[in-house]
DNA sequence: CCTTATTTAATACATTTGTATTAAATAATA
DNA sequence: TATTATTTAATACAAATGTATTAAATAAGG
């Protein structure tokens, strides 16, 4: 019998390795040659964990999506905590606001180019635009479920204008950290859930 | 003497089929010698206009930004109009509202990822959001200066706010137009410009 | 120790790419 | 019309790429 591996640790290390490609040299960059000696494998070797280089992009791109949607499921409410500072923080954790969450996004701004031009991406897309939906309208529906929010909000177009003002607000610092620094970008989102409370 | 040929107009020409390759099947596609066919040109004489392929992408972006530029800067007040519905319309202007807008954005966010792992684009990609930043300011300003505005807004805050919604519907509805279509973009943008008035 | 299913490594090949070169075509001026 | 600066077209070439093939290496079970 052969050397066991586990297969899936395999593929996700070299998911990751692609991850760092495409962050370090961009996505056209991102060879079958180029990831396999990231990963520290052979070309030869790779293709054992994935037939094909839209095969693992794909793979790669789904890790991503796995990441952001665990994260944004595994907070759970606490009930002796300031709400609005509860939900703050969730926030948080979909913001670029360390270096594994500036990977992912970085990463995820690669493949949401891509996916204007390859149809078959917007499955995946969508899913993470879904998840990410529905937990920012947990946000605001906590905040009015609790009282702390102003009344005659409109919860659908809060909830478009948050999600816009998070993955905007990313745009921004990943492209521009320099005039868009990670500290505006949190006072910004403070600013902003303070407004729809009383 | 030569065919007289306007240069300038025949690099917009060809920075235009740019675009049109990168919309259609994404910018790692975009090859001199696919460009040099959608443009109805030879790659020799493709040549003659832009000494390599890097010159030419960088023009093209730069025209995206001359276009958005000169579409935020063209927009004039005129006294006799209700303030808040004249900056509304001048916001929606720099939304994919329209082919020619959705077009520039998807270029735009395609350069946008190569902006991340290609520094020397960054100055240009600076220069976009410095000008928009500006824009979306005076927006927020006039408001203020007539009185529309609520007392106790925070300048600063609400052009980071207002710029990061902007960018991120135009994100969200290019990726997916179907969950976030133009009708719900225009709507909550809307509603955040009304929310900020008394 | 030997067998064997599995993994790895090396190499090959056709295609696409950016760039360079060179000859032909073009059209305004003398 | 003849000249000539400029543009266009065609071809070439090295490098990189995705994929396929084949032999070697590996390690668990008999």
């Amino acid at each position: 019998m052969p050397k066991i591996i586990d297969h899936h640790k395999r593929k996700i290390r070299i998911a990751e390795a692609t991850w760092k490609v495409i962050v370090d040299e961009g996505i056209e960059k991102a060879s079958v040659r180029k990831i396999a000696q990231t990963a520290g494998l052979s070309v030869g070797s790779l293709r054992h964990y994935f037939s094909s280089q839209s095969e693992l992009l794909r793979f790669s791109m789904e890790l991503v999506s796995d990441r952001v949607i665990q994260r944004l499921k595994s907070r759970e409410f606490s009930e002796d905590r300031d709400p609005l500072e509860f939900v703050t923080e969730g926030v948080f954790e979909v913001l670029p606001i360390d270096e594994e969450r500036k990977i992912e996004m970085e990463v995820w701004l690669a493949f949401s180019a891509k996916v204007l031009v390859d149809s078959t991406l917007s499955e995946l897309s969508n899913k993470v635009y879904d998840n990410m939906h529905q937990g920012l309208k947990n946000v605001i529906h906590v905040l009015q479920l609790l009282q702390y929010a102003k009344d005659g909000l409109c919860l659908e177009l809060e909830v478009n204008r948050l999600h816009a003002i998070v993955d905007g607000m990313a745009m921004h610092h990943l492209l521009n950290p320099e005039h868009f620094t990670e500290d505006e970008m949190k006072q910004t989102l403070i600013y902003h859930l303070q407004s729809l409370c009383k």
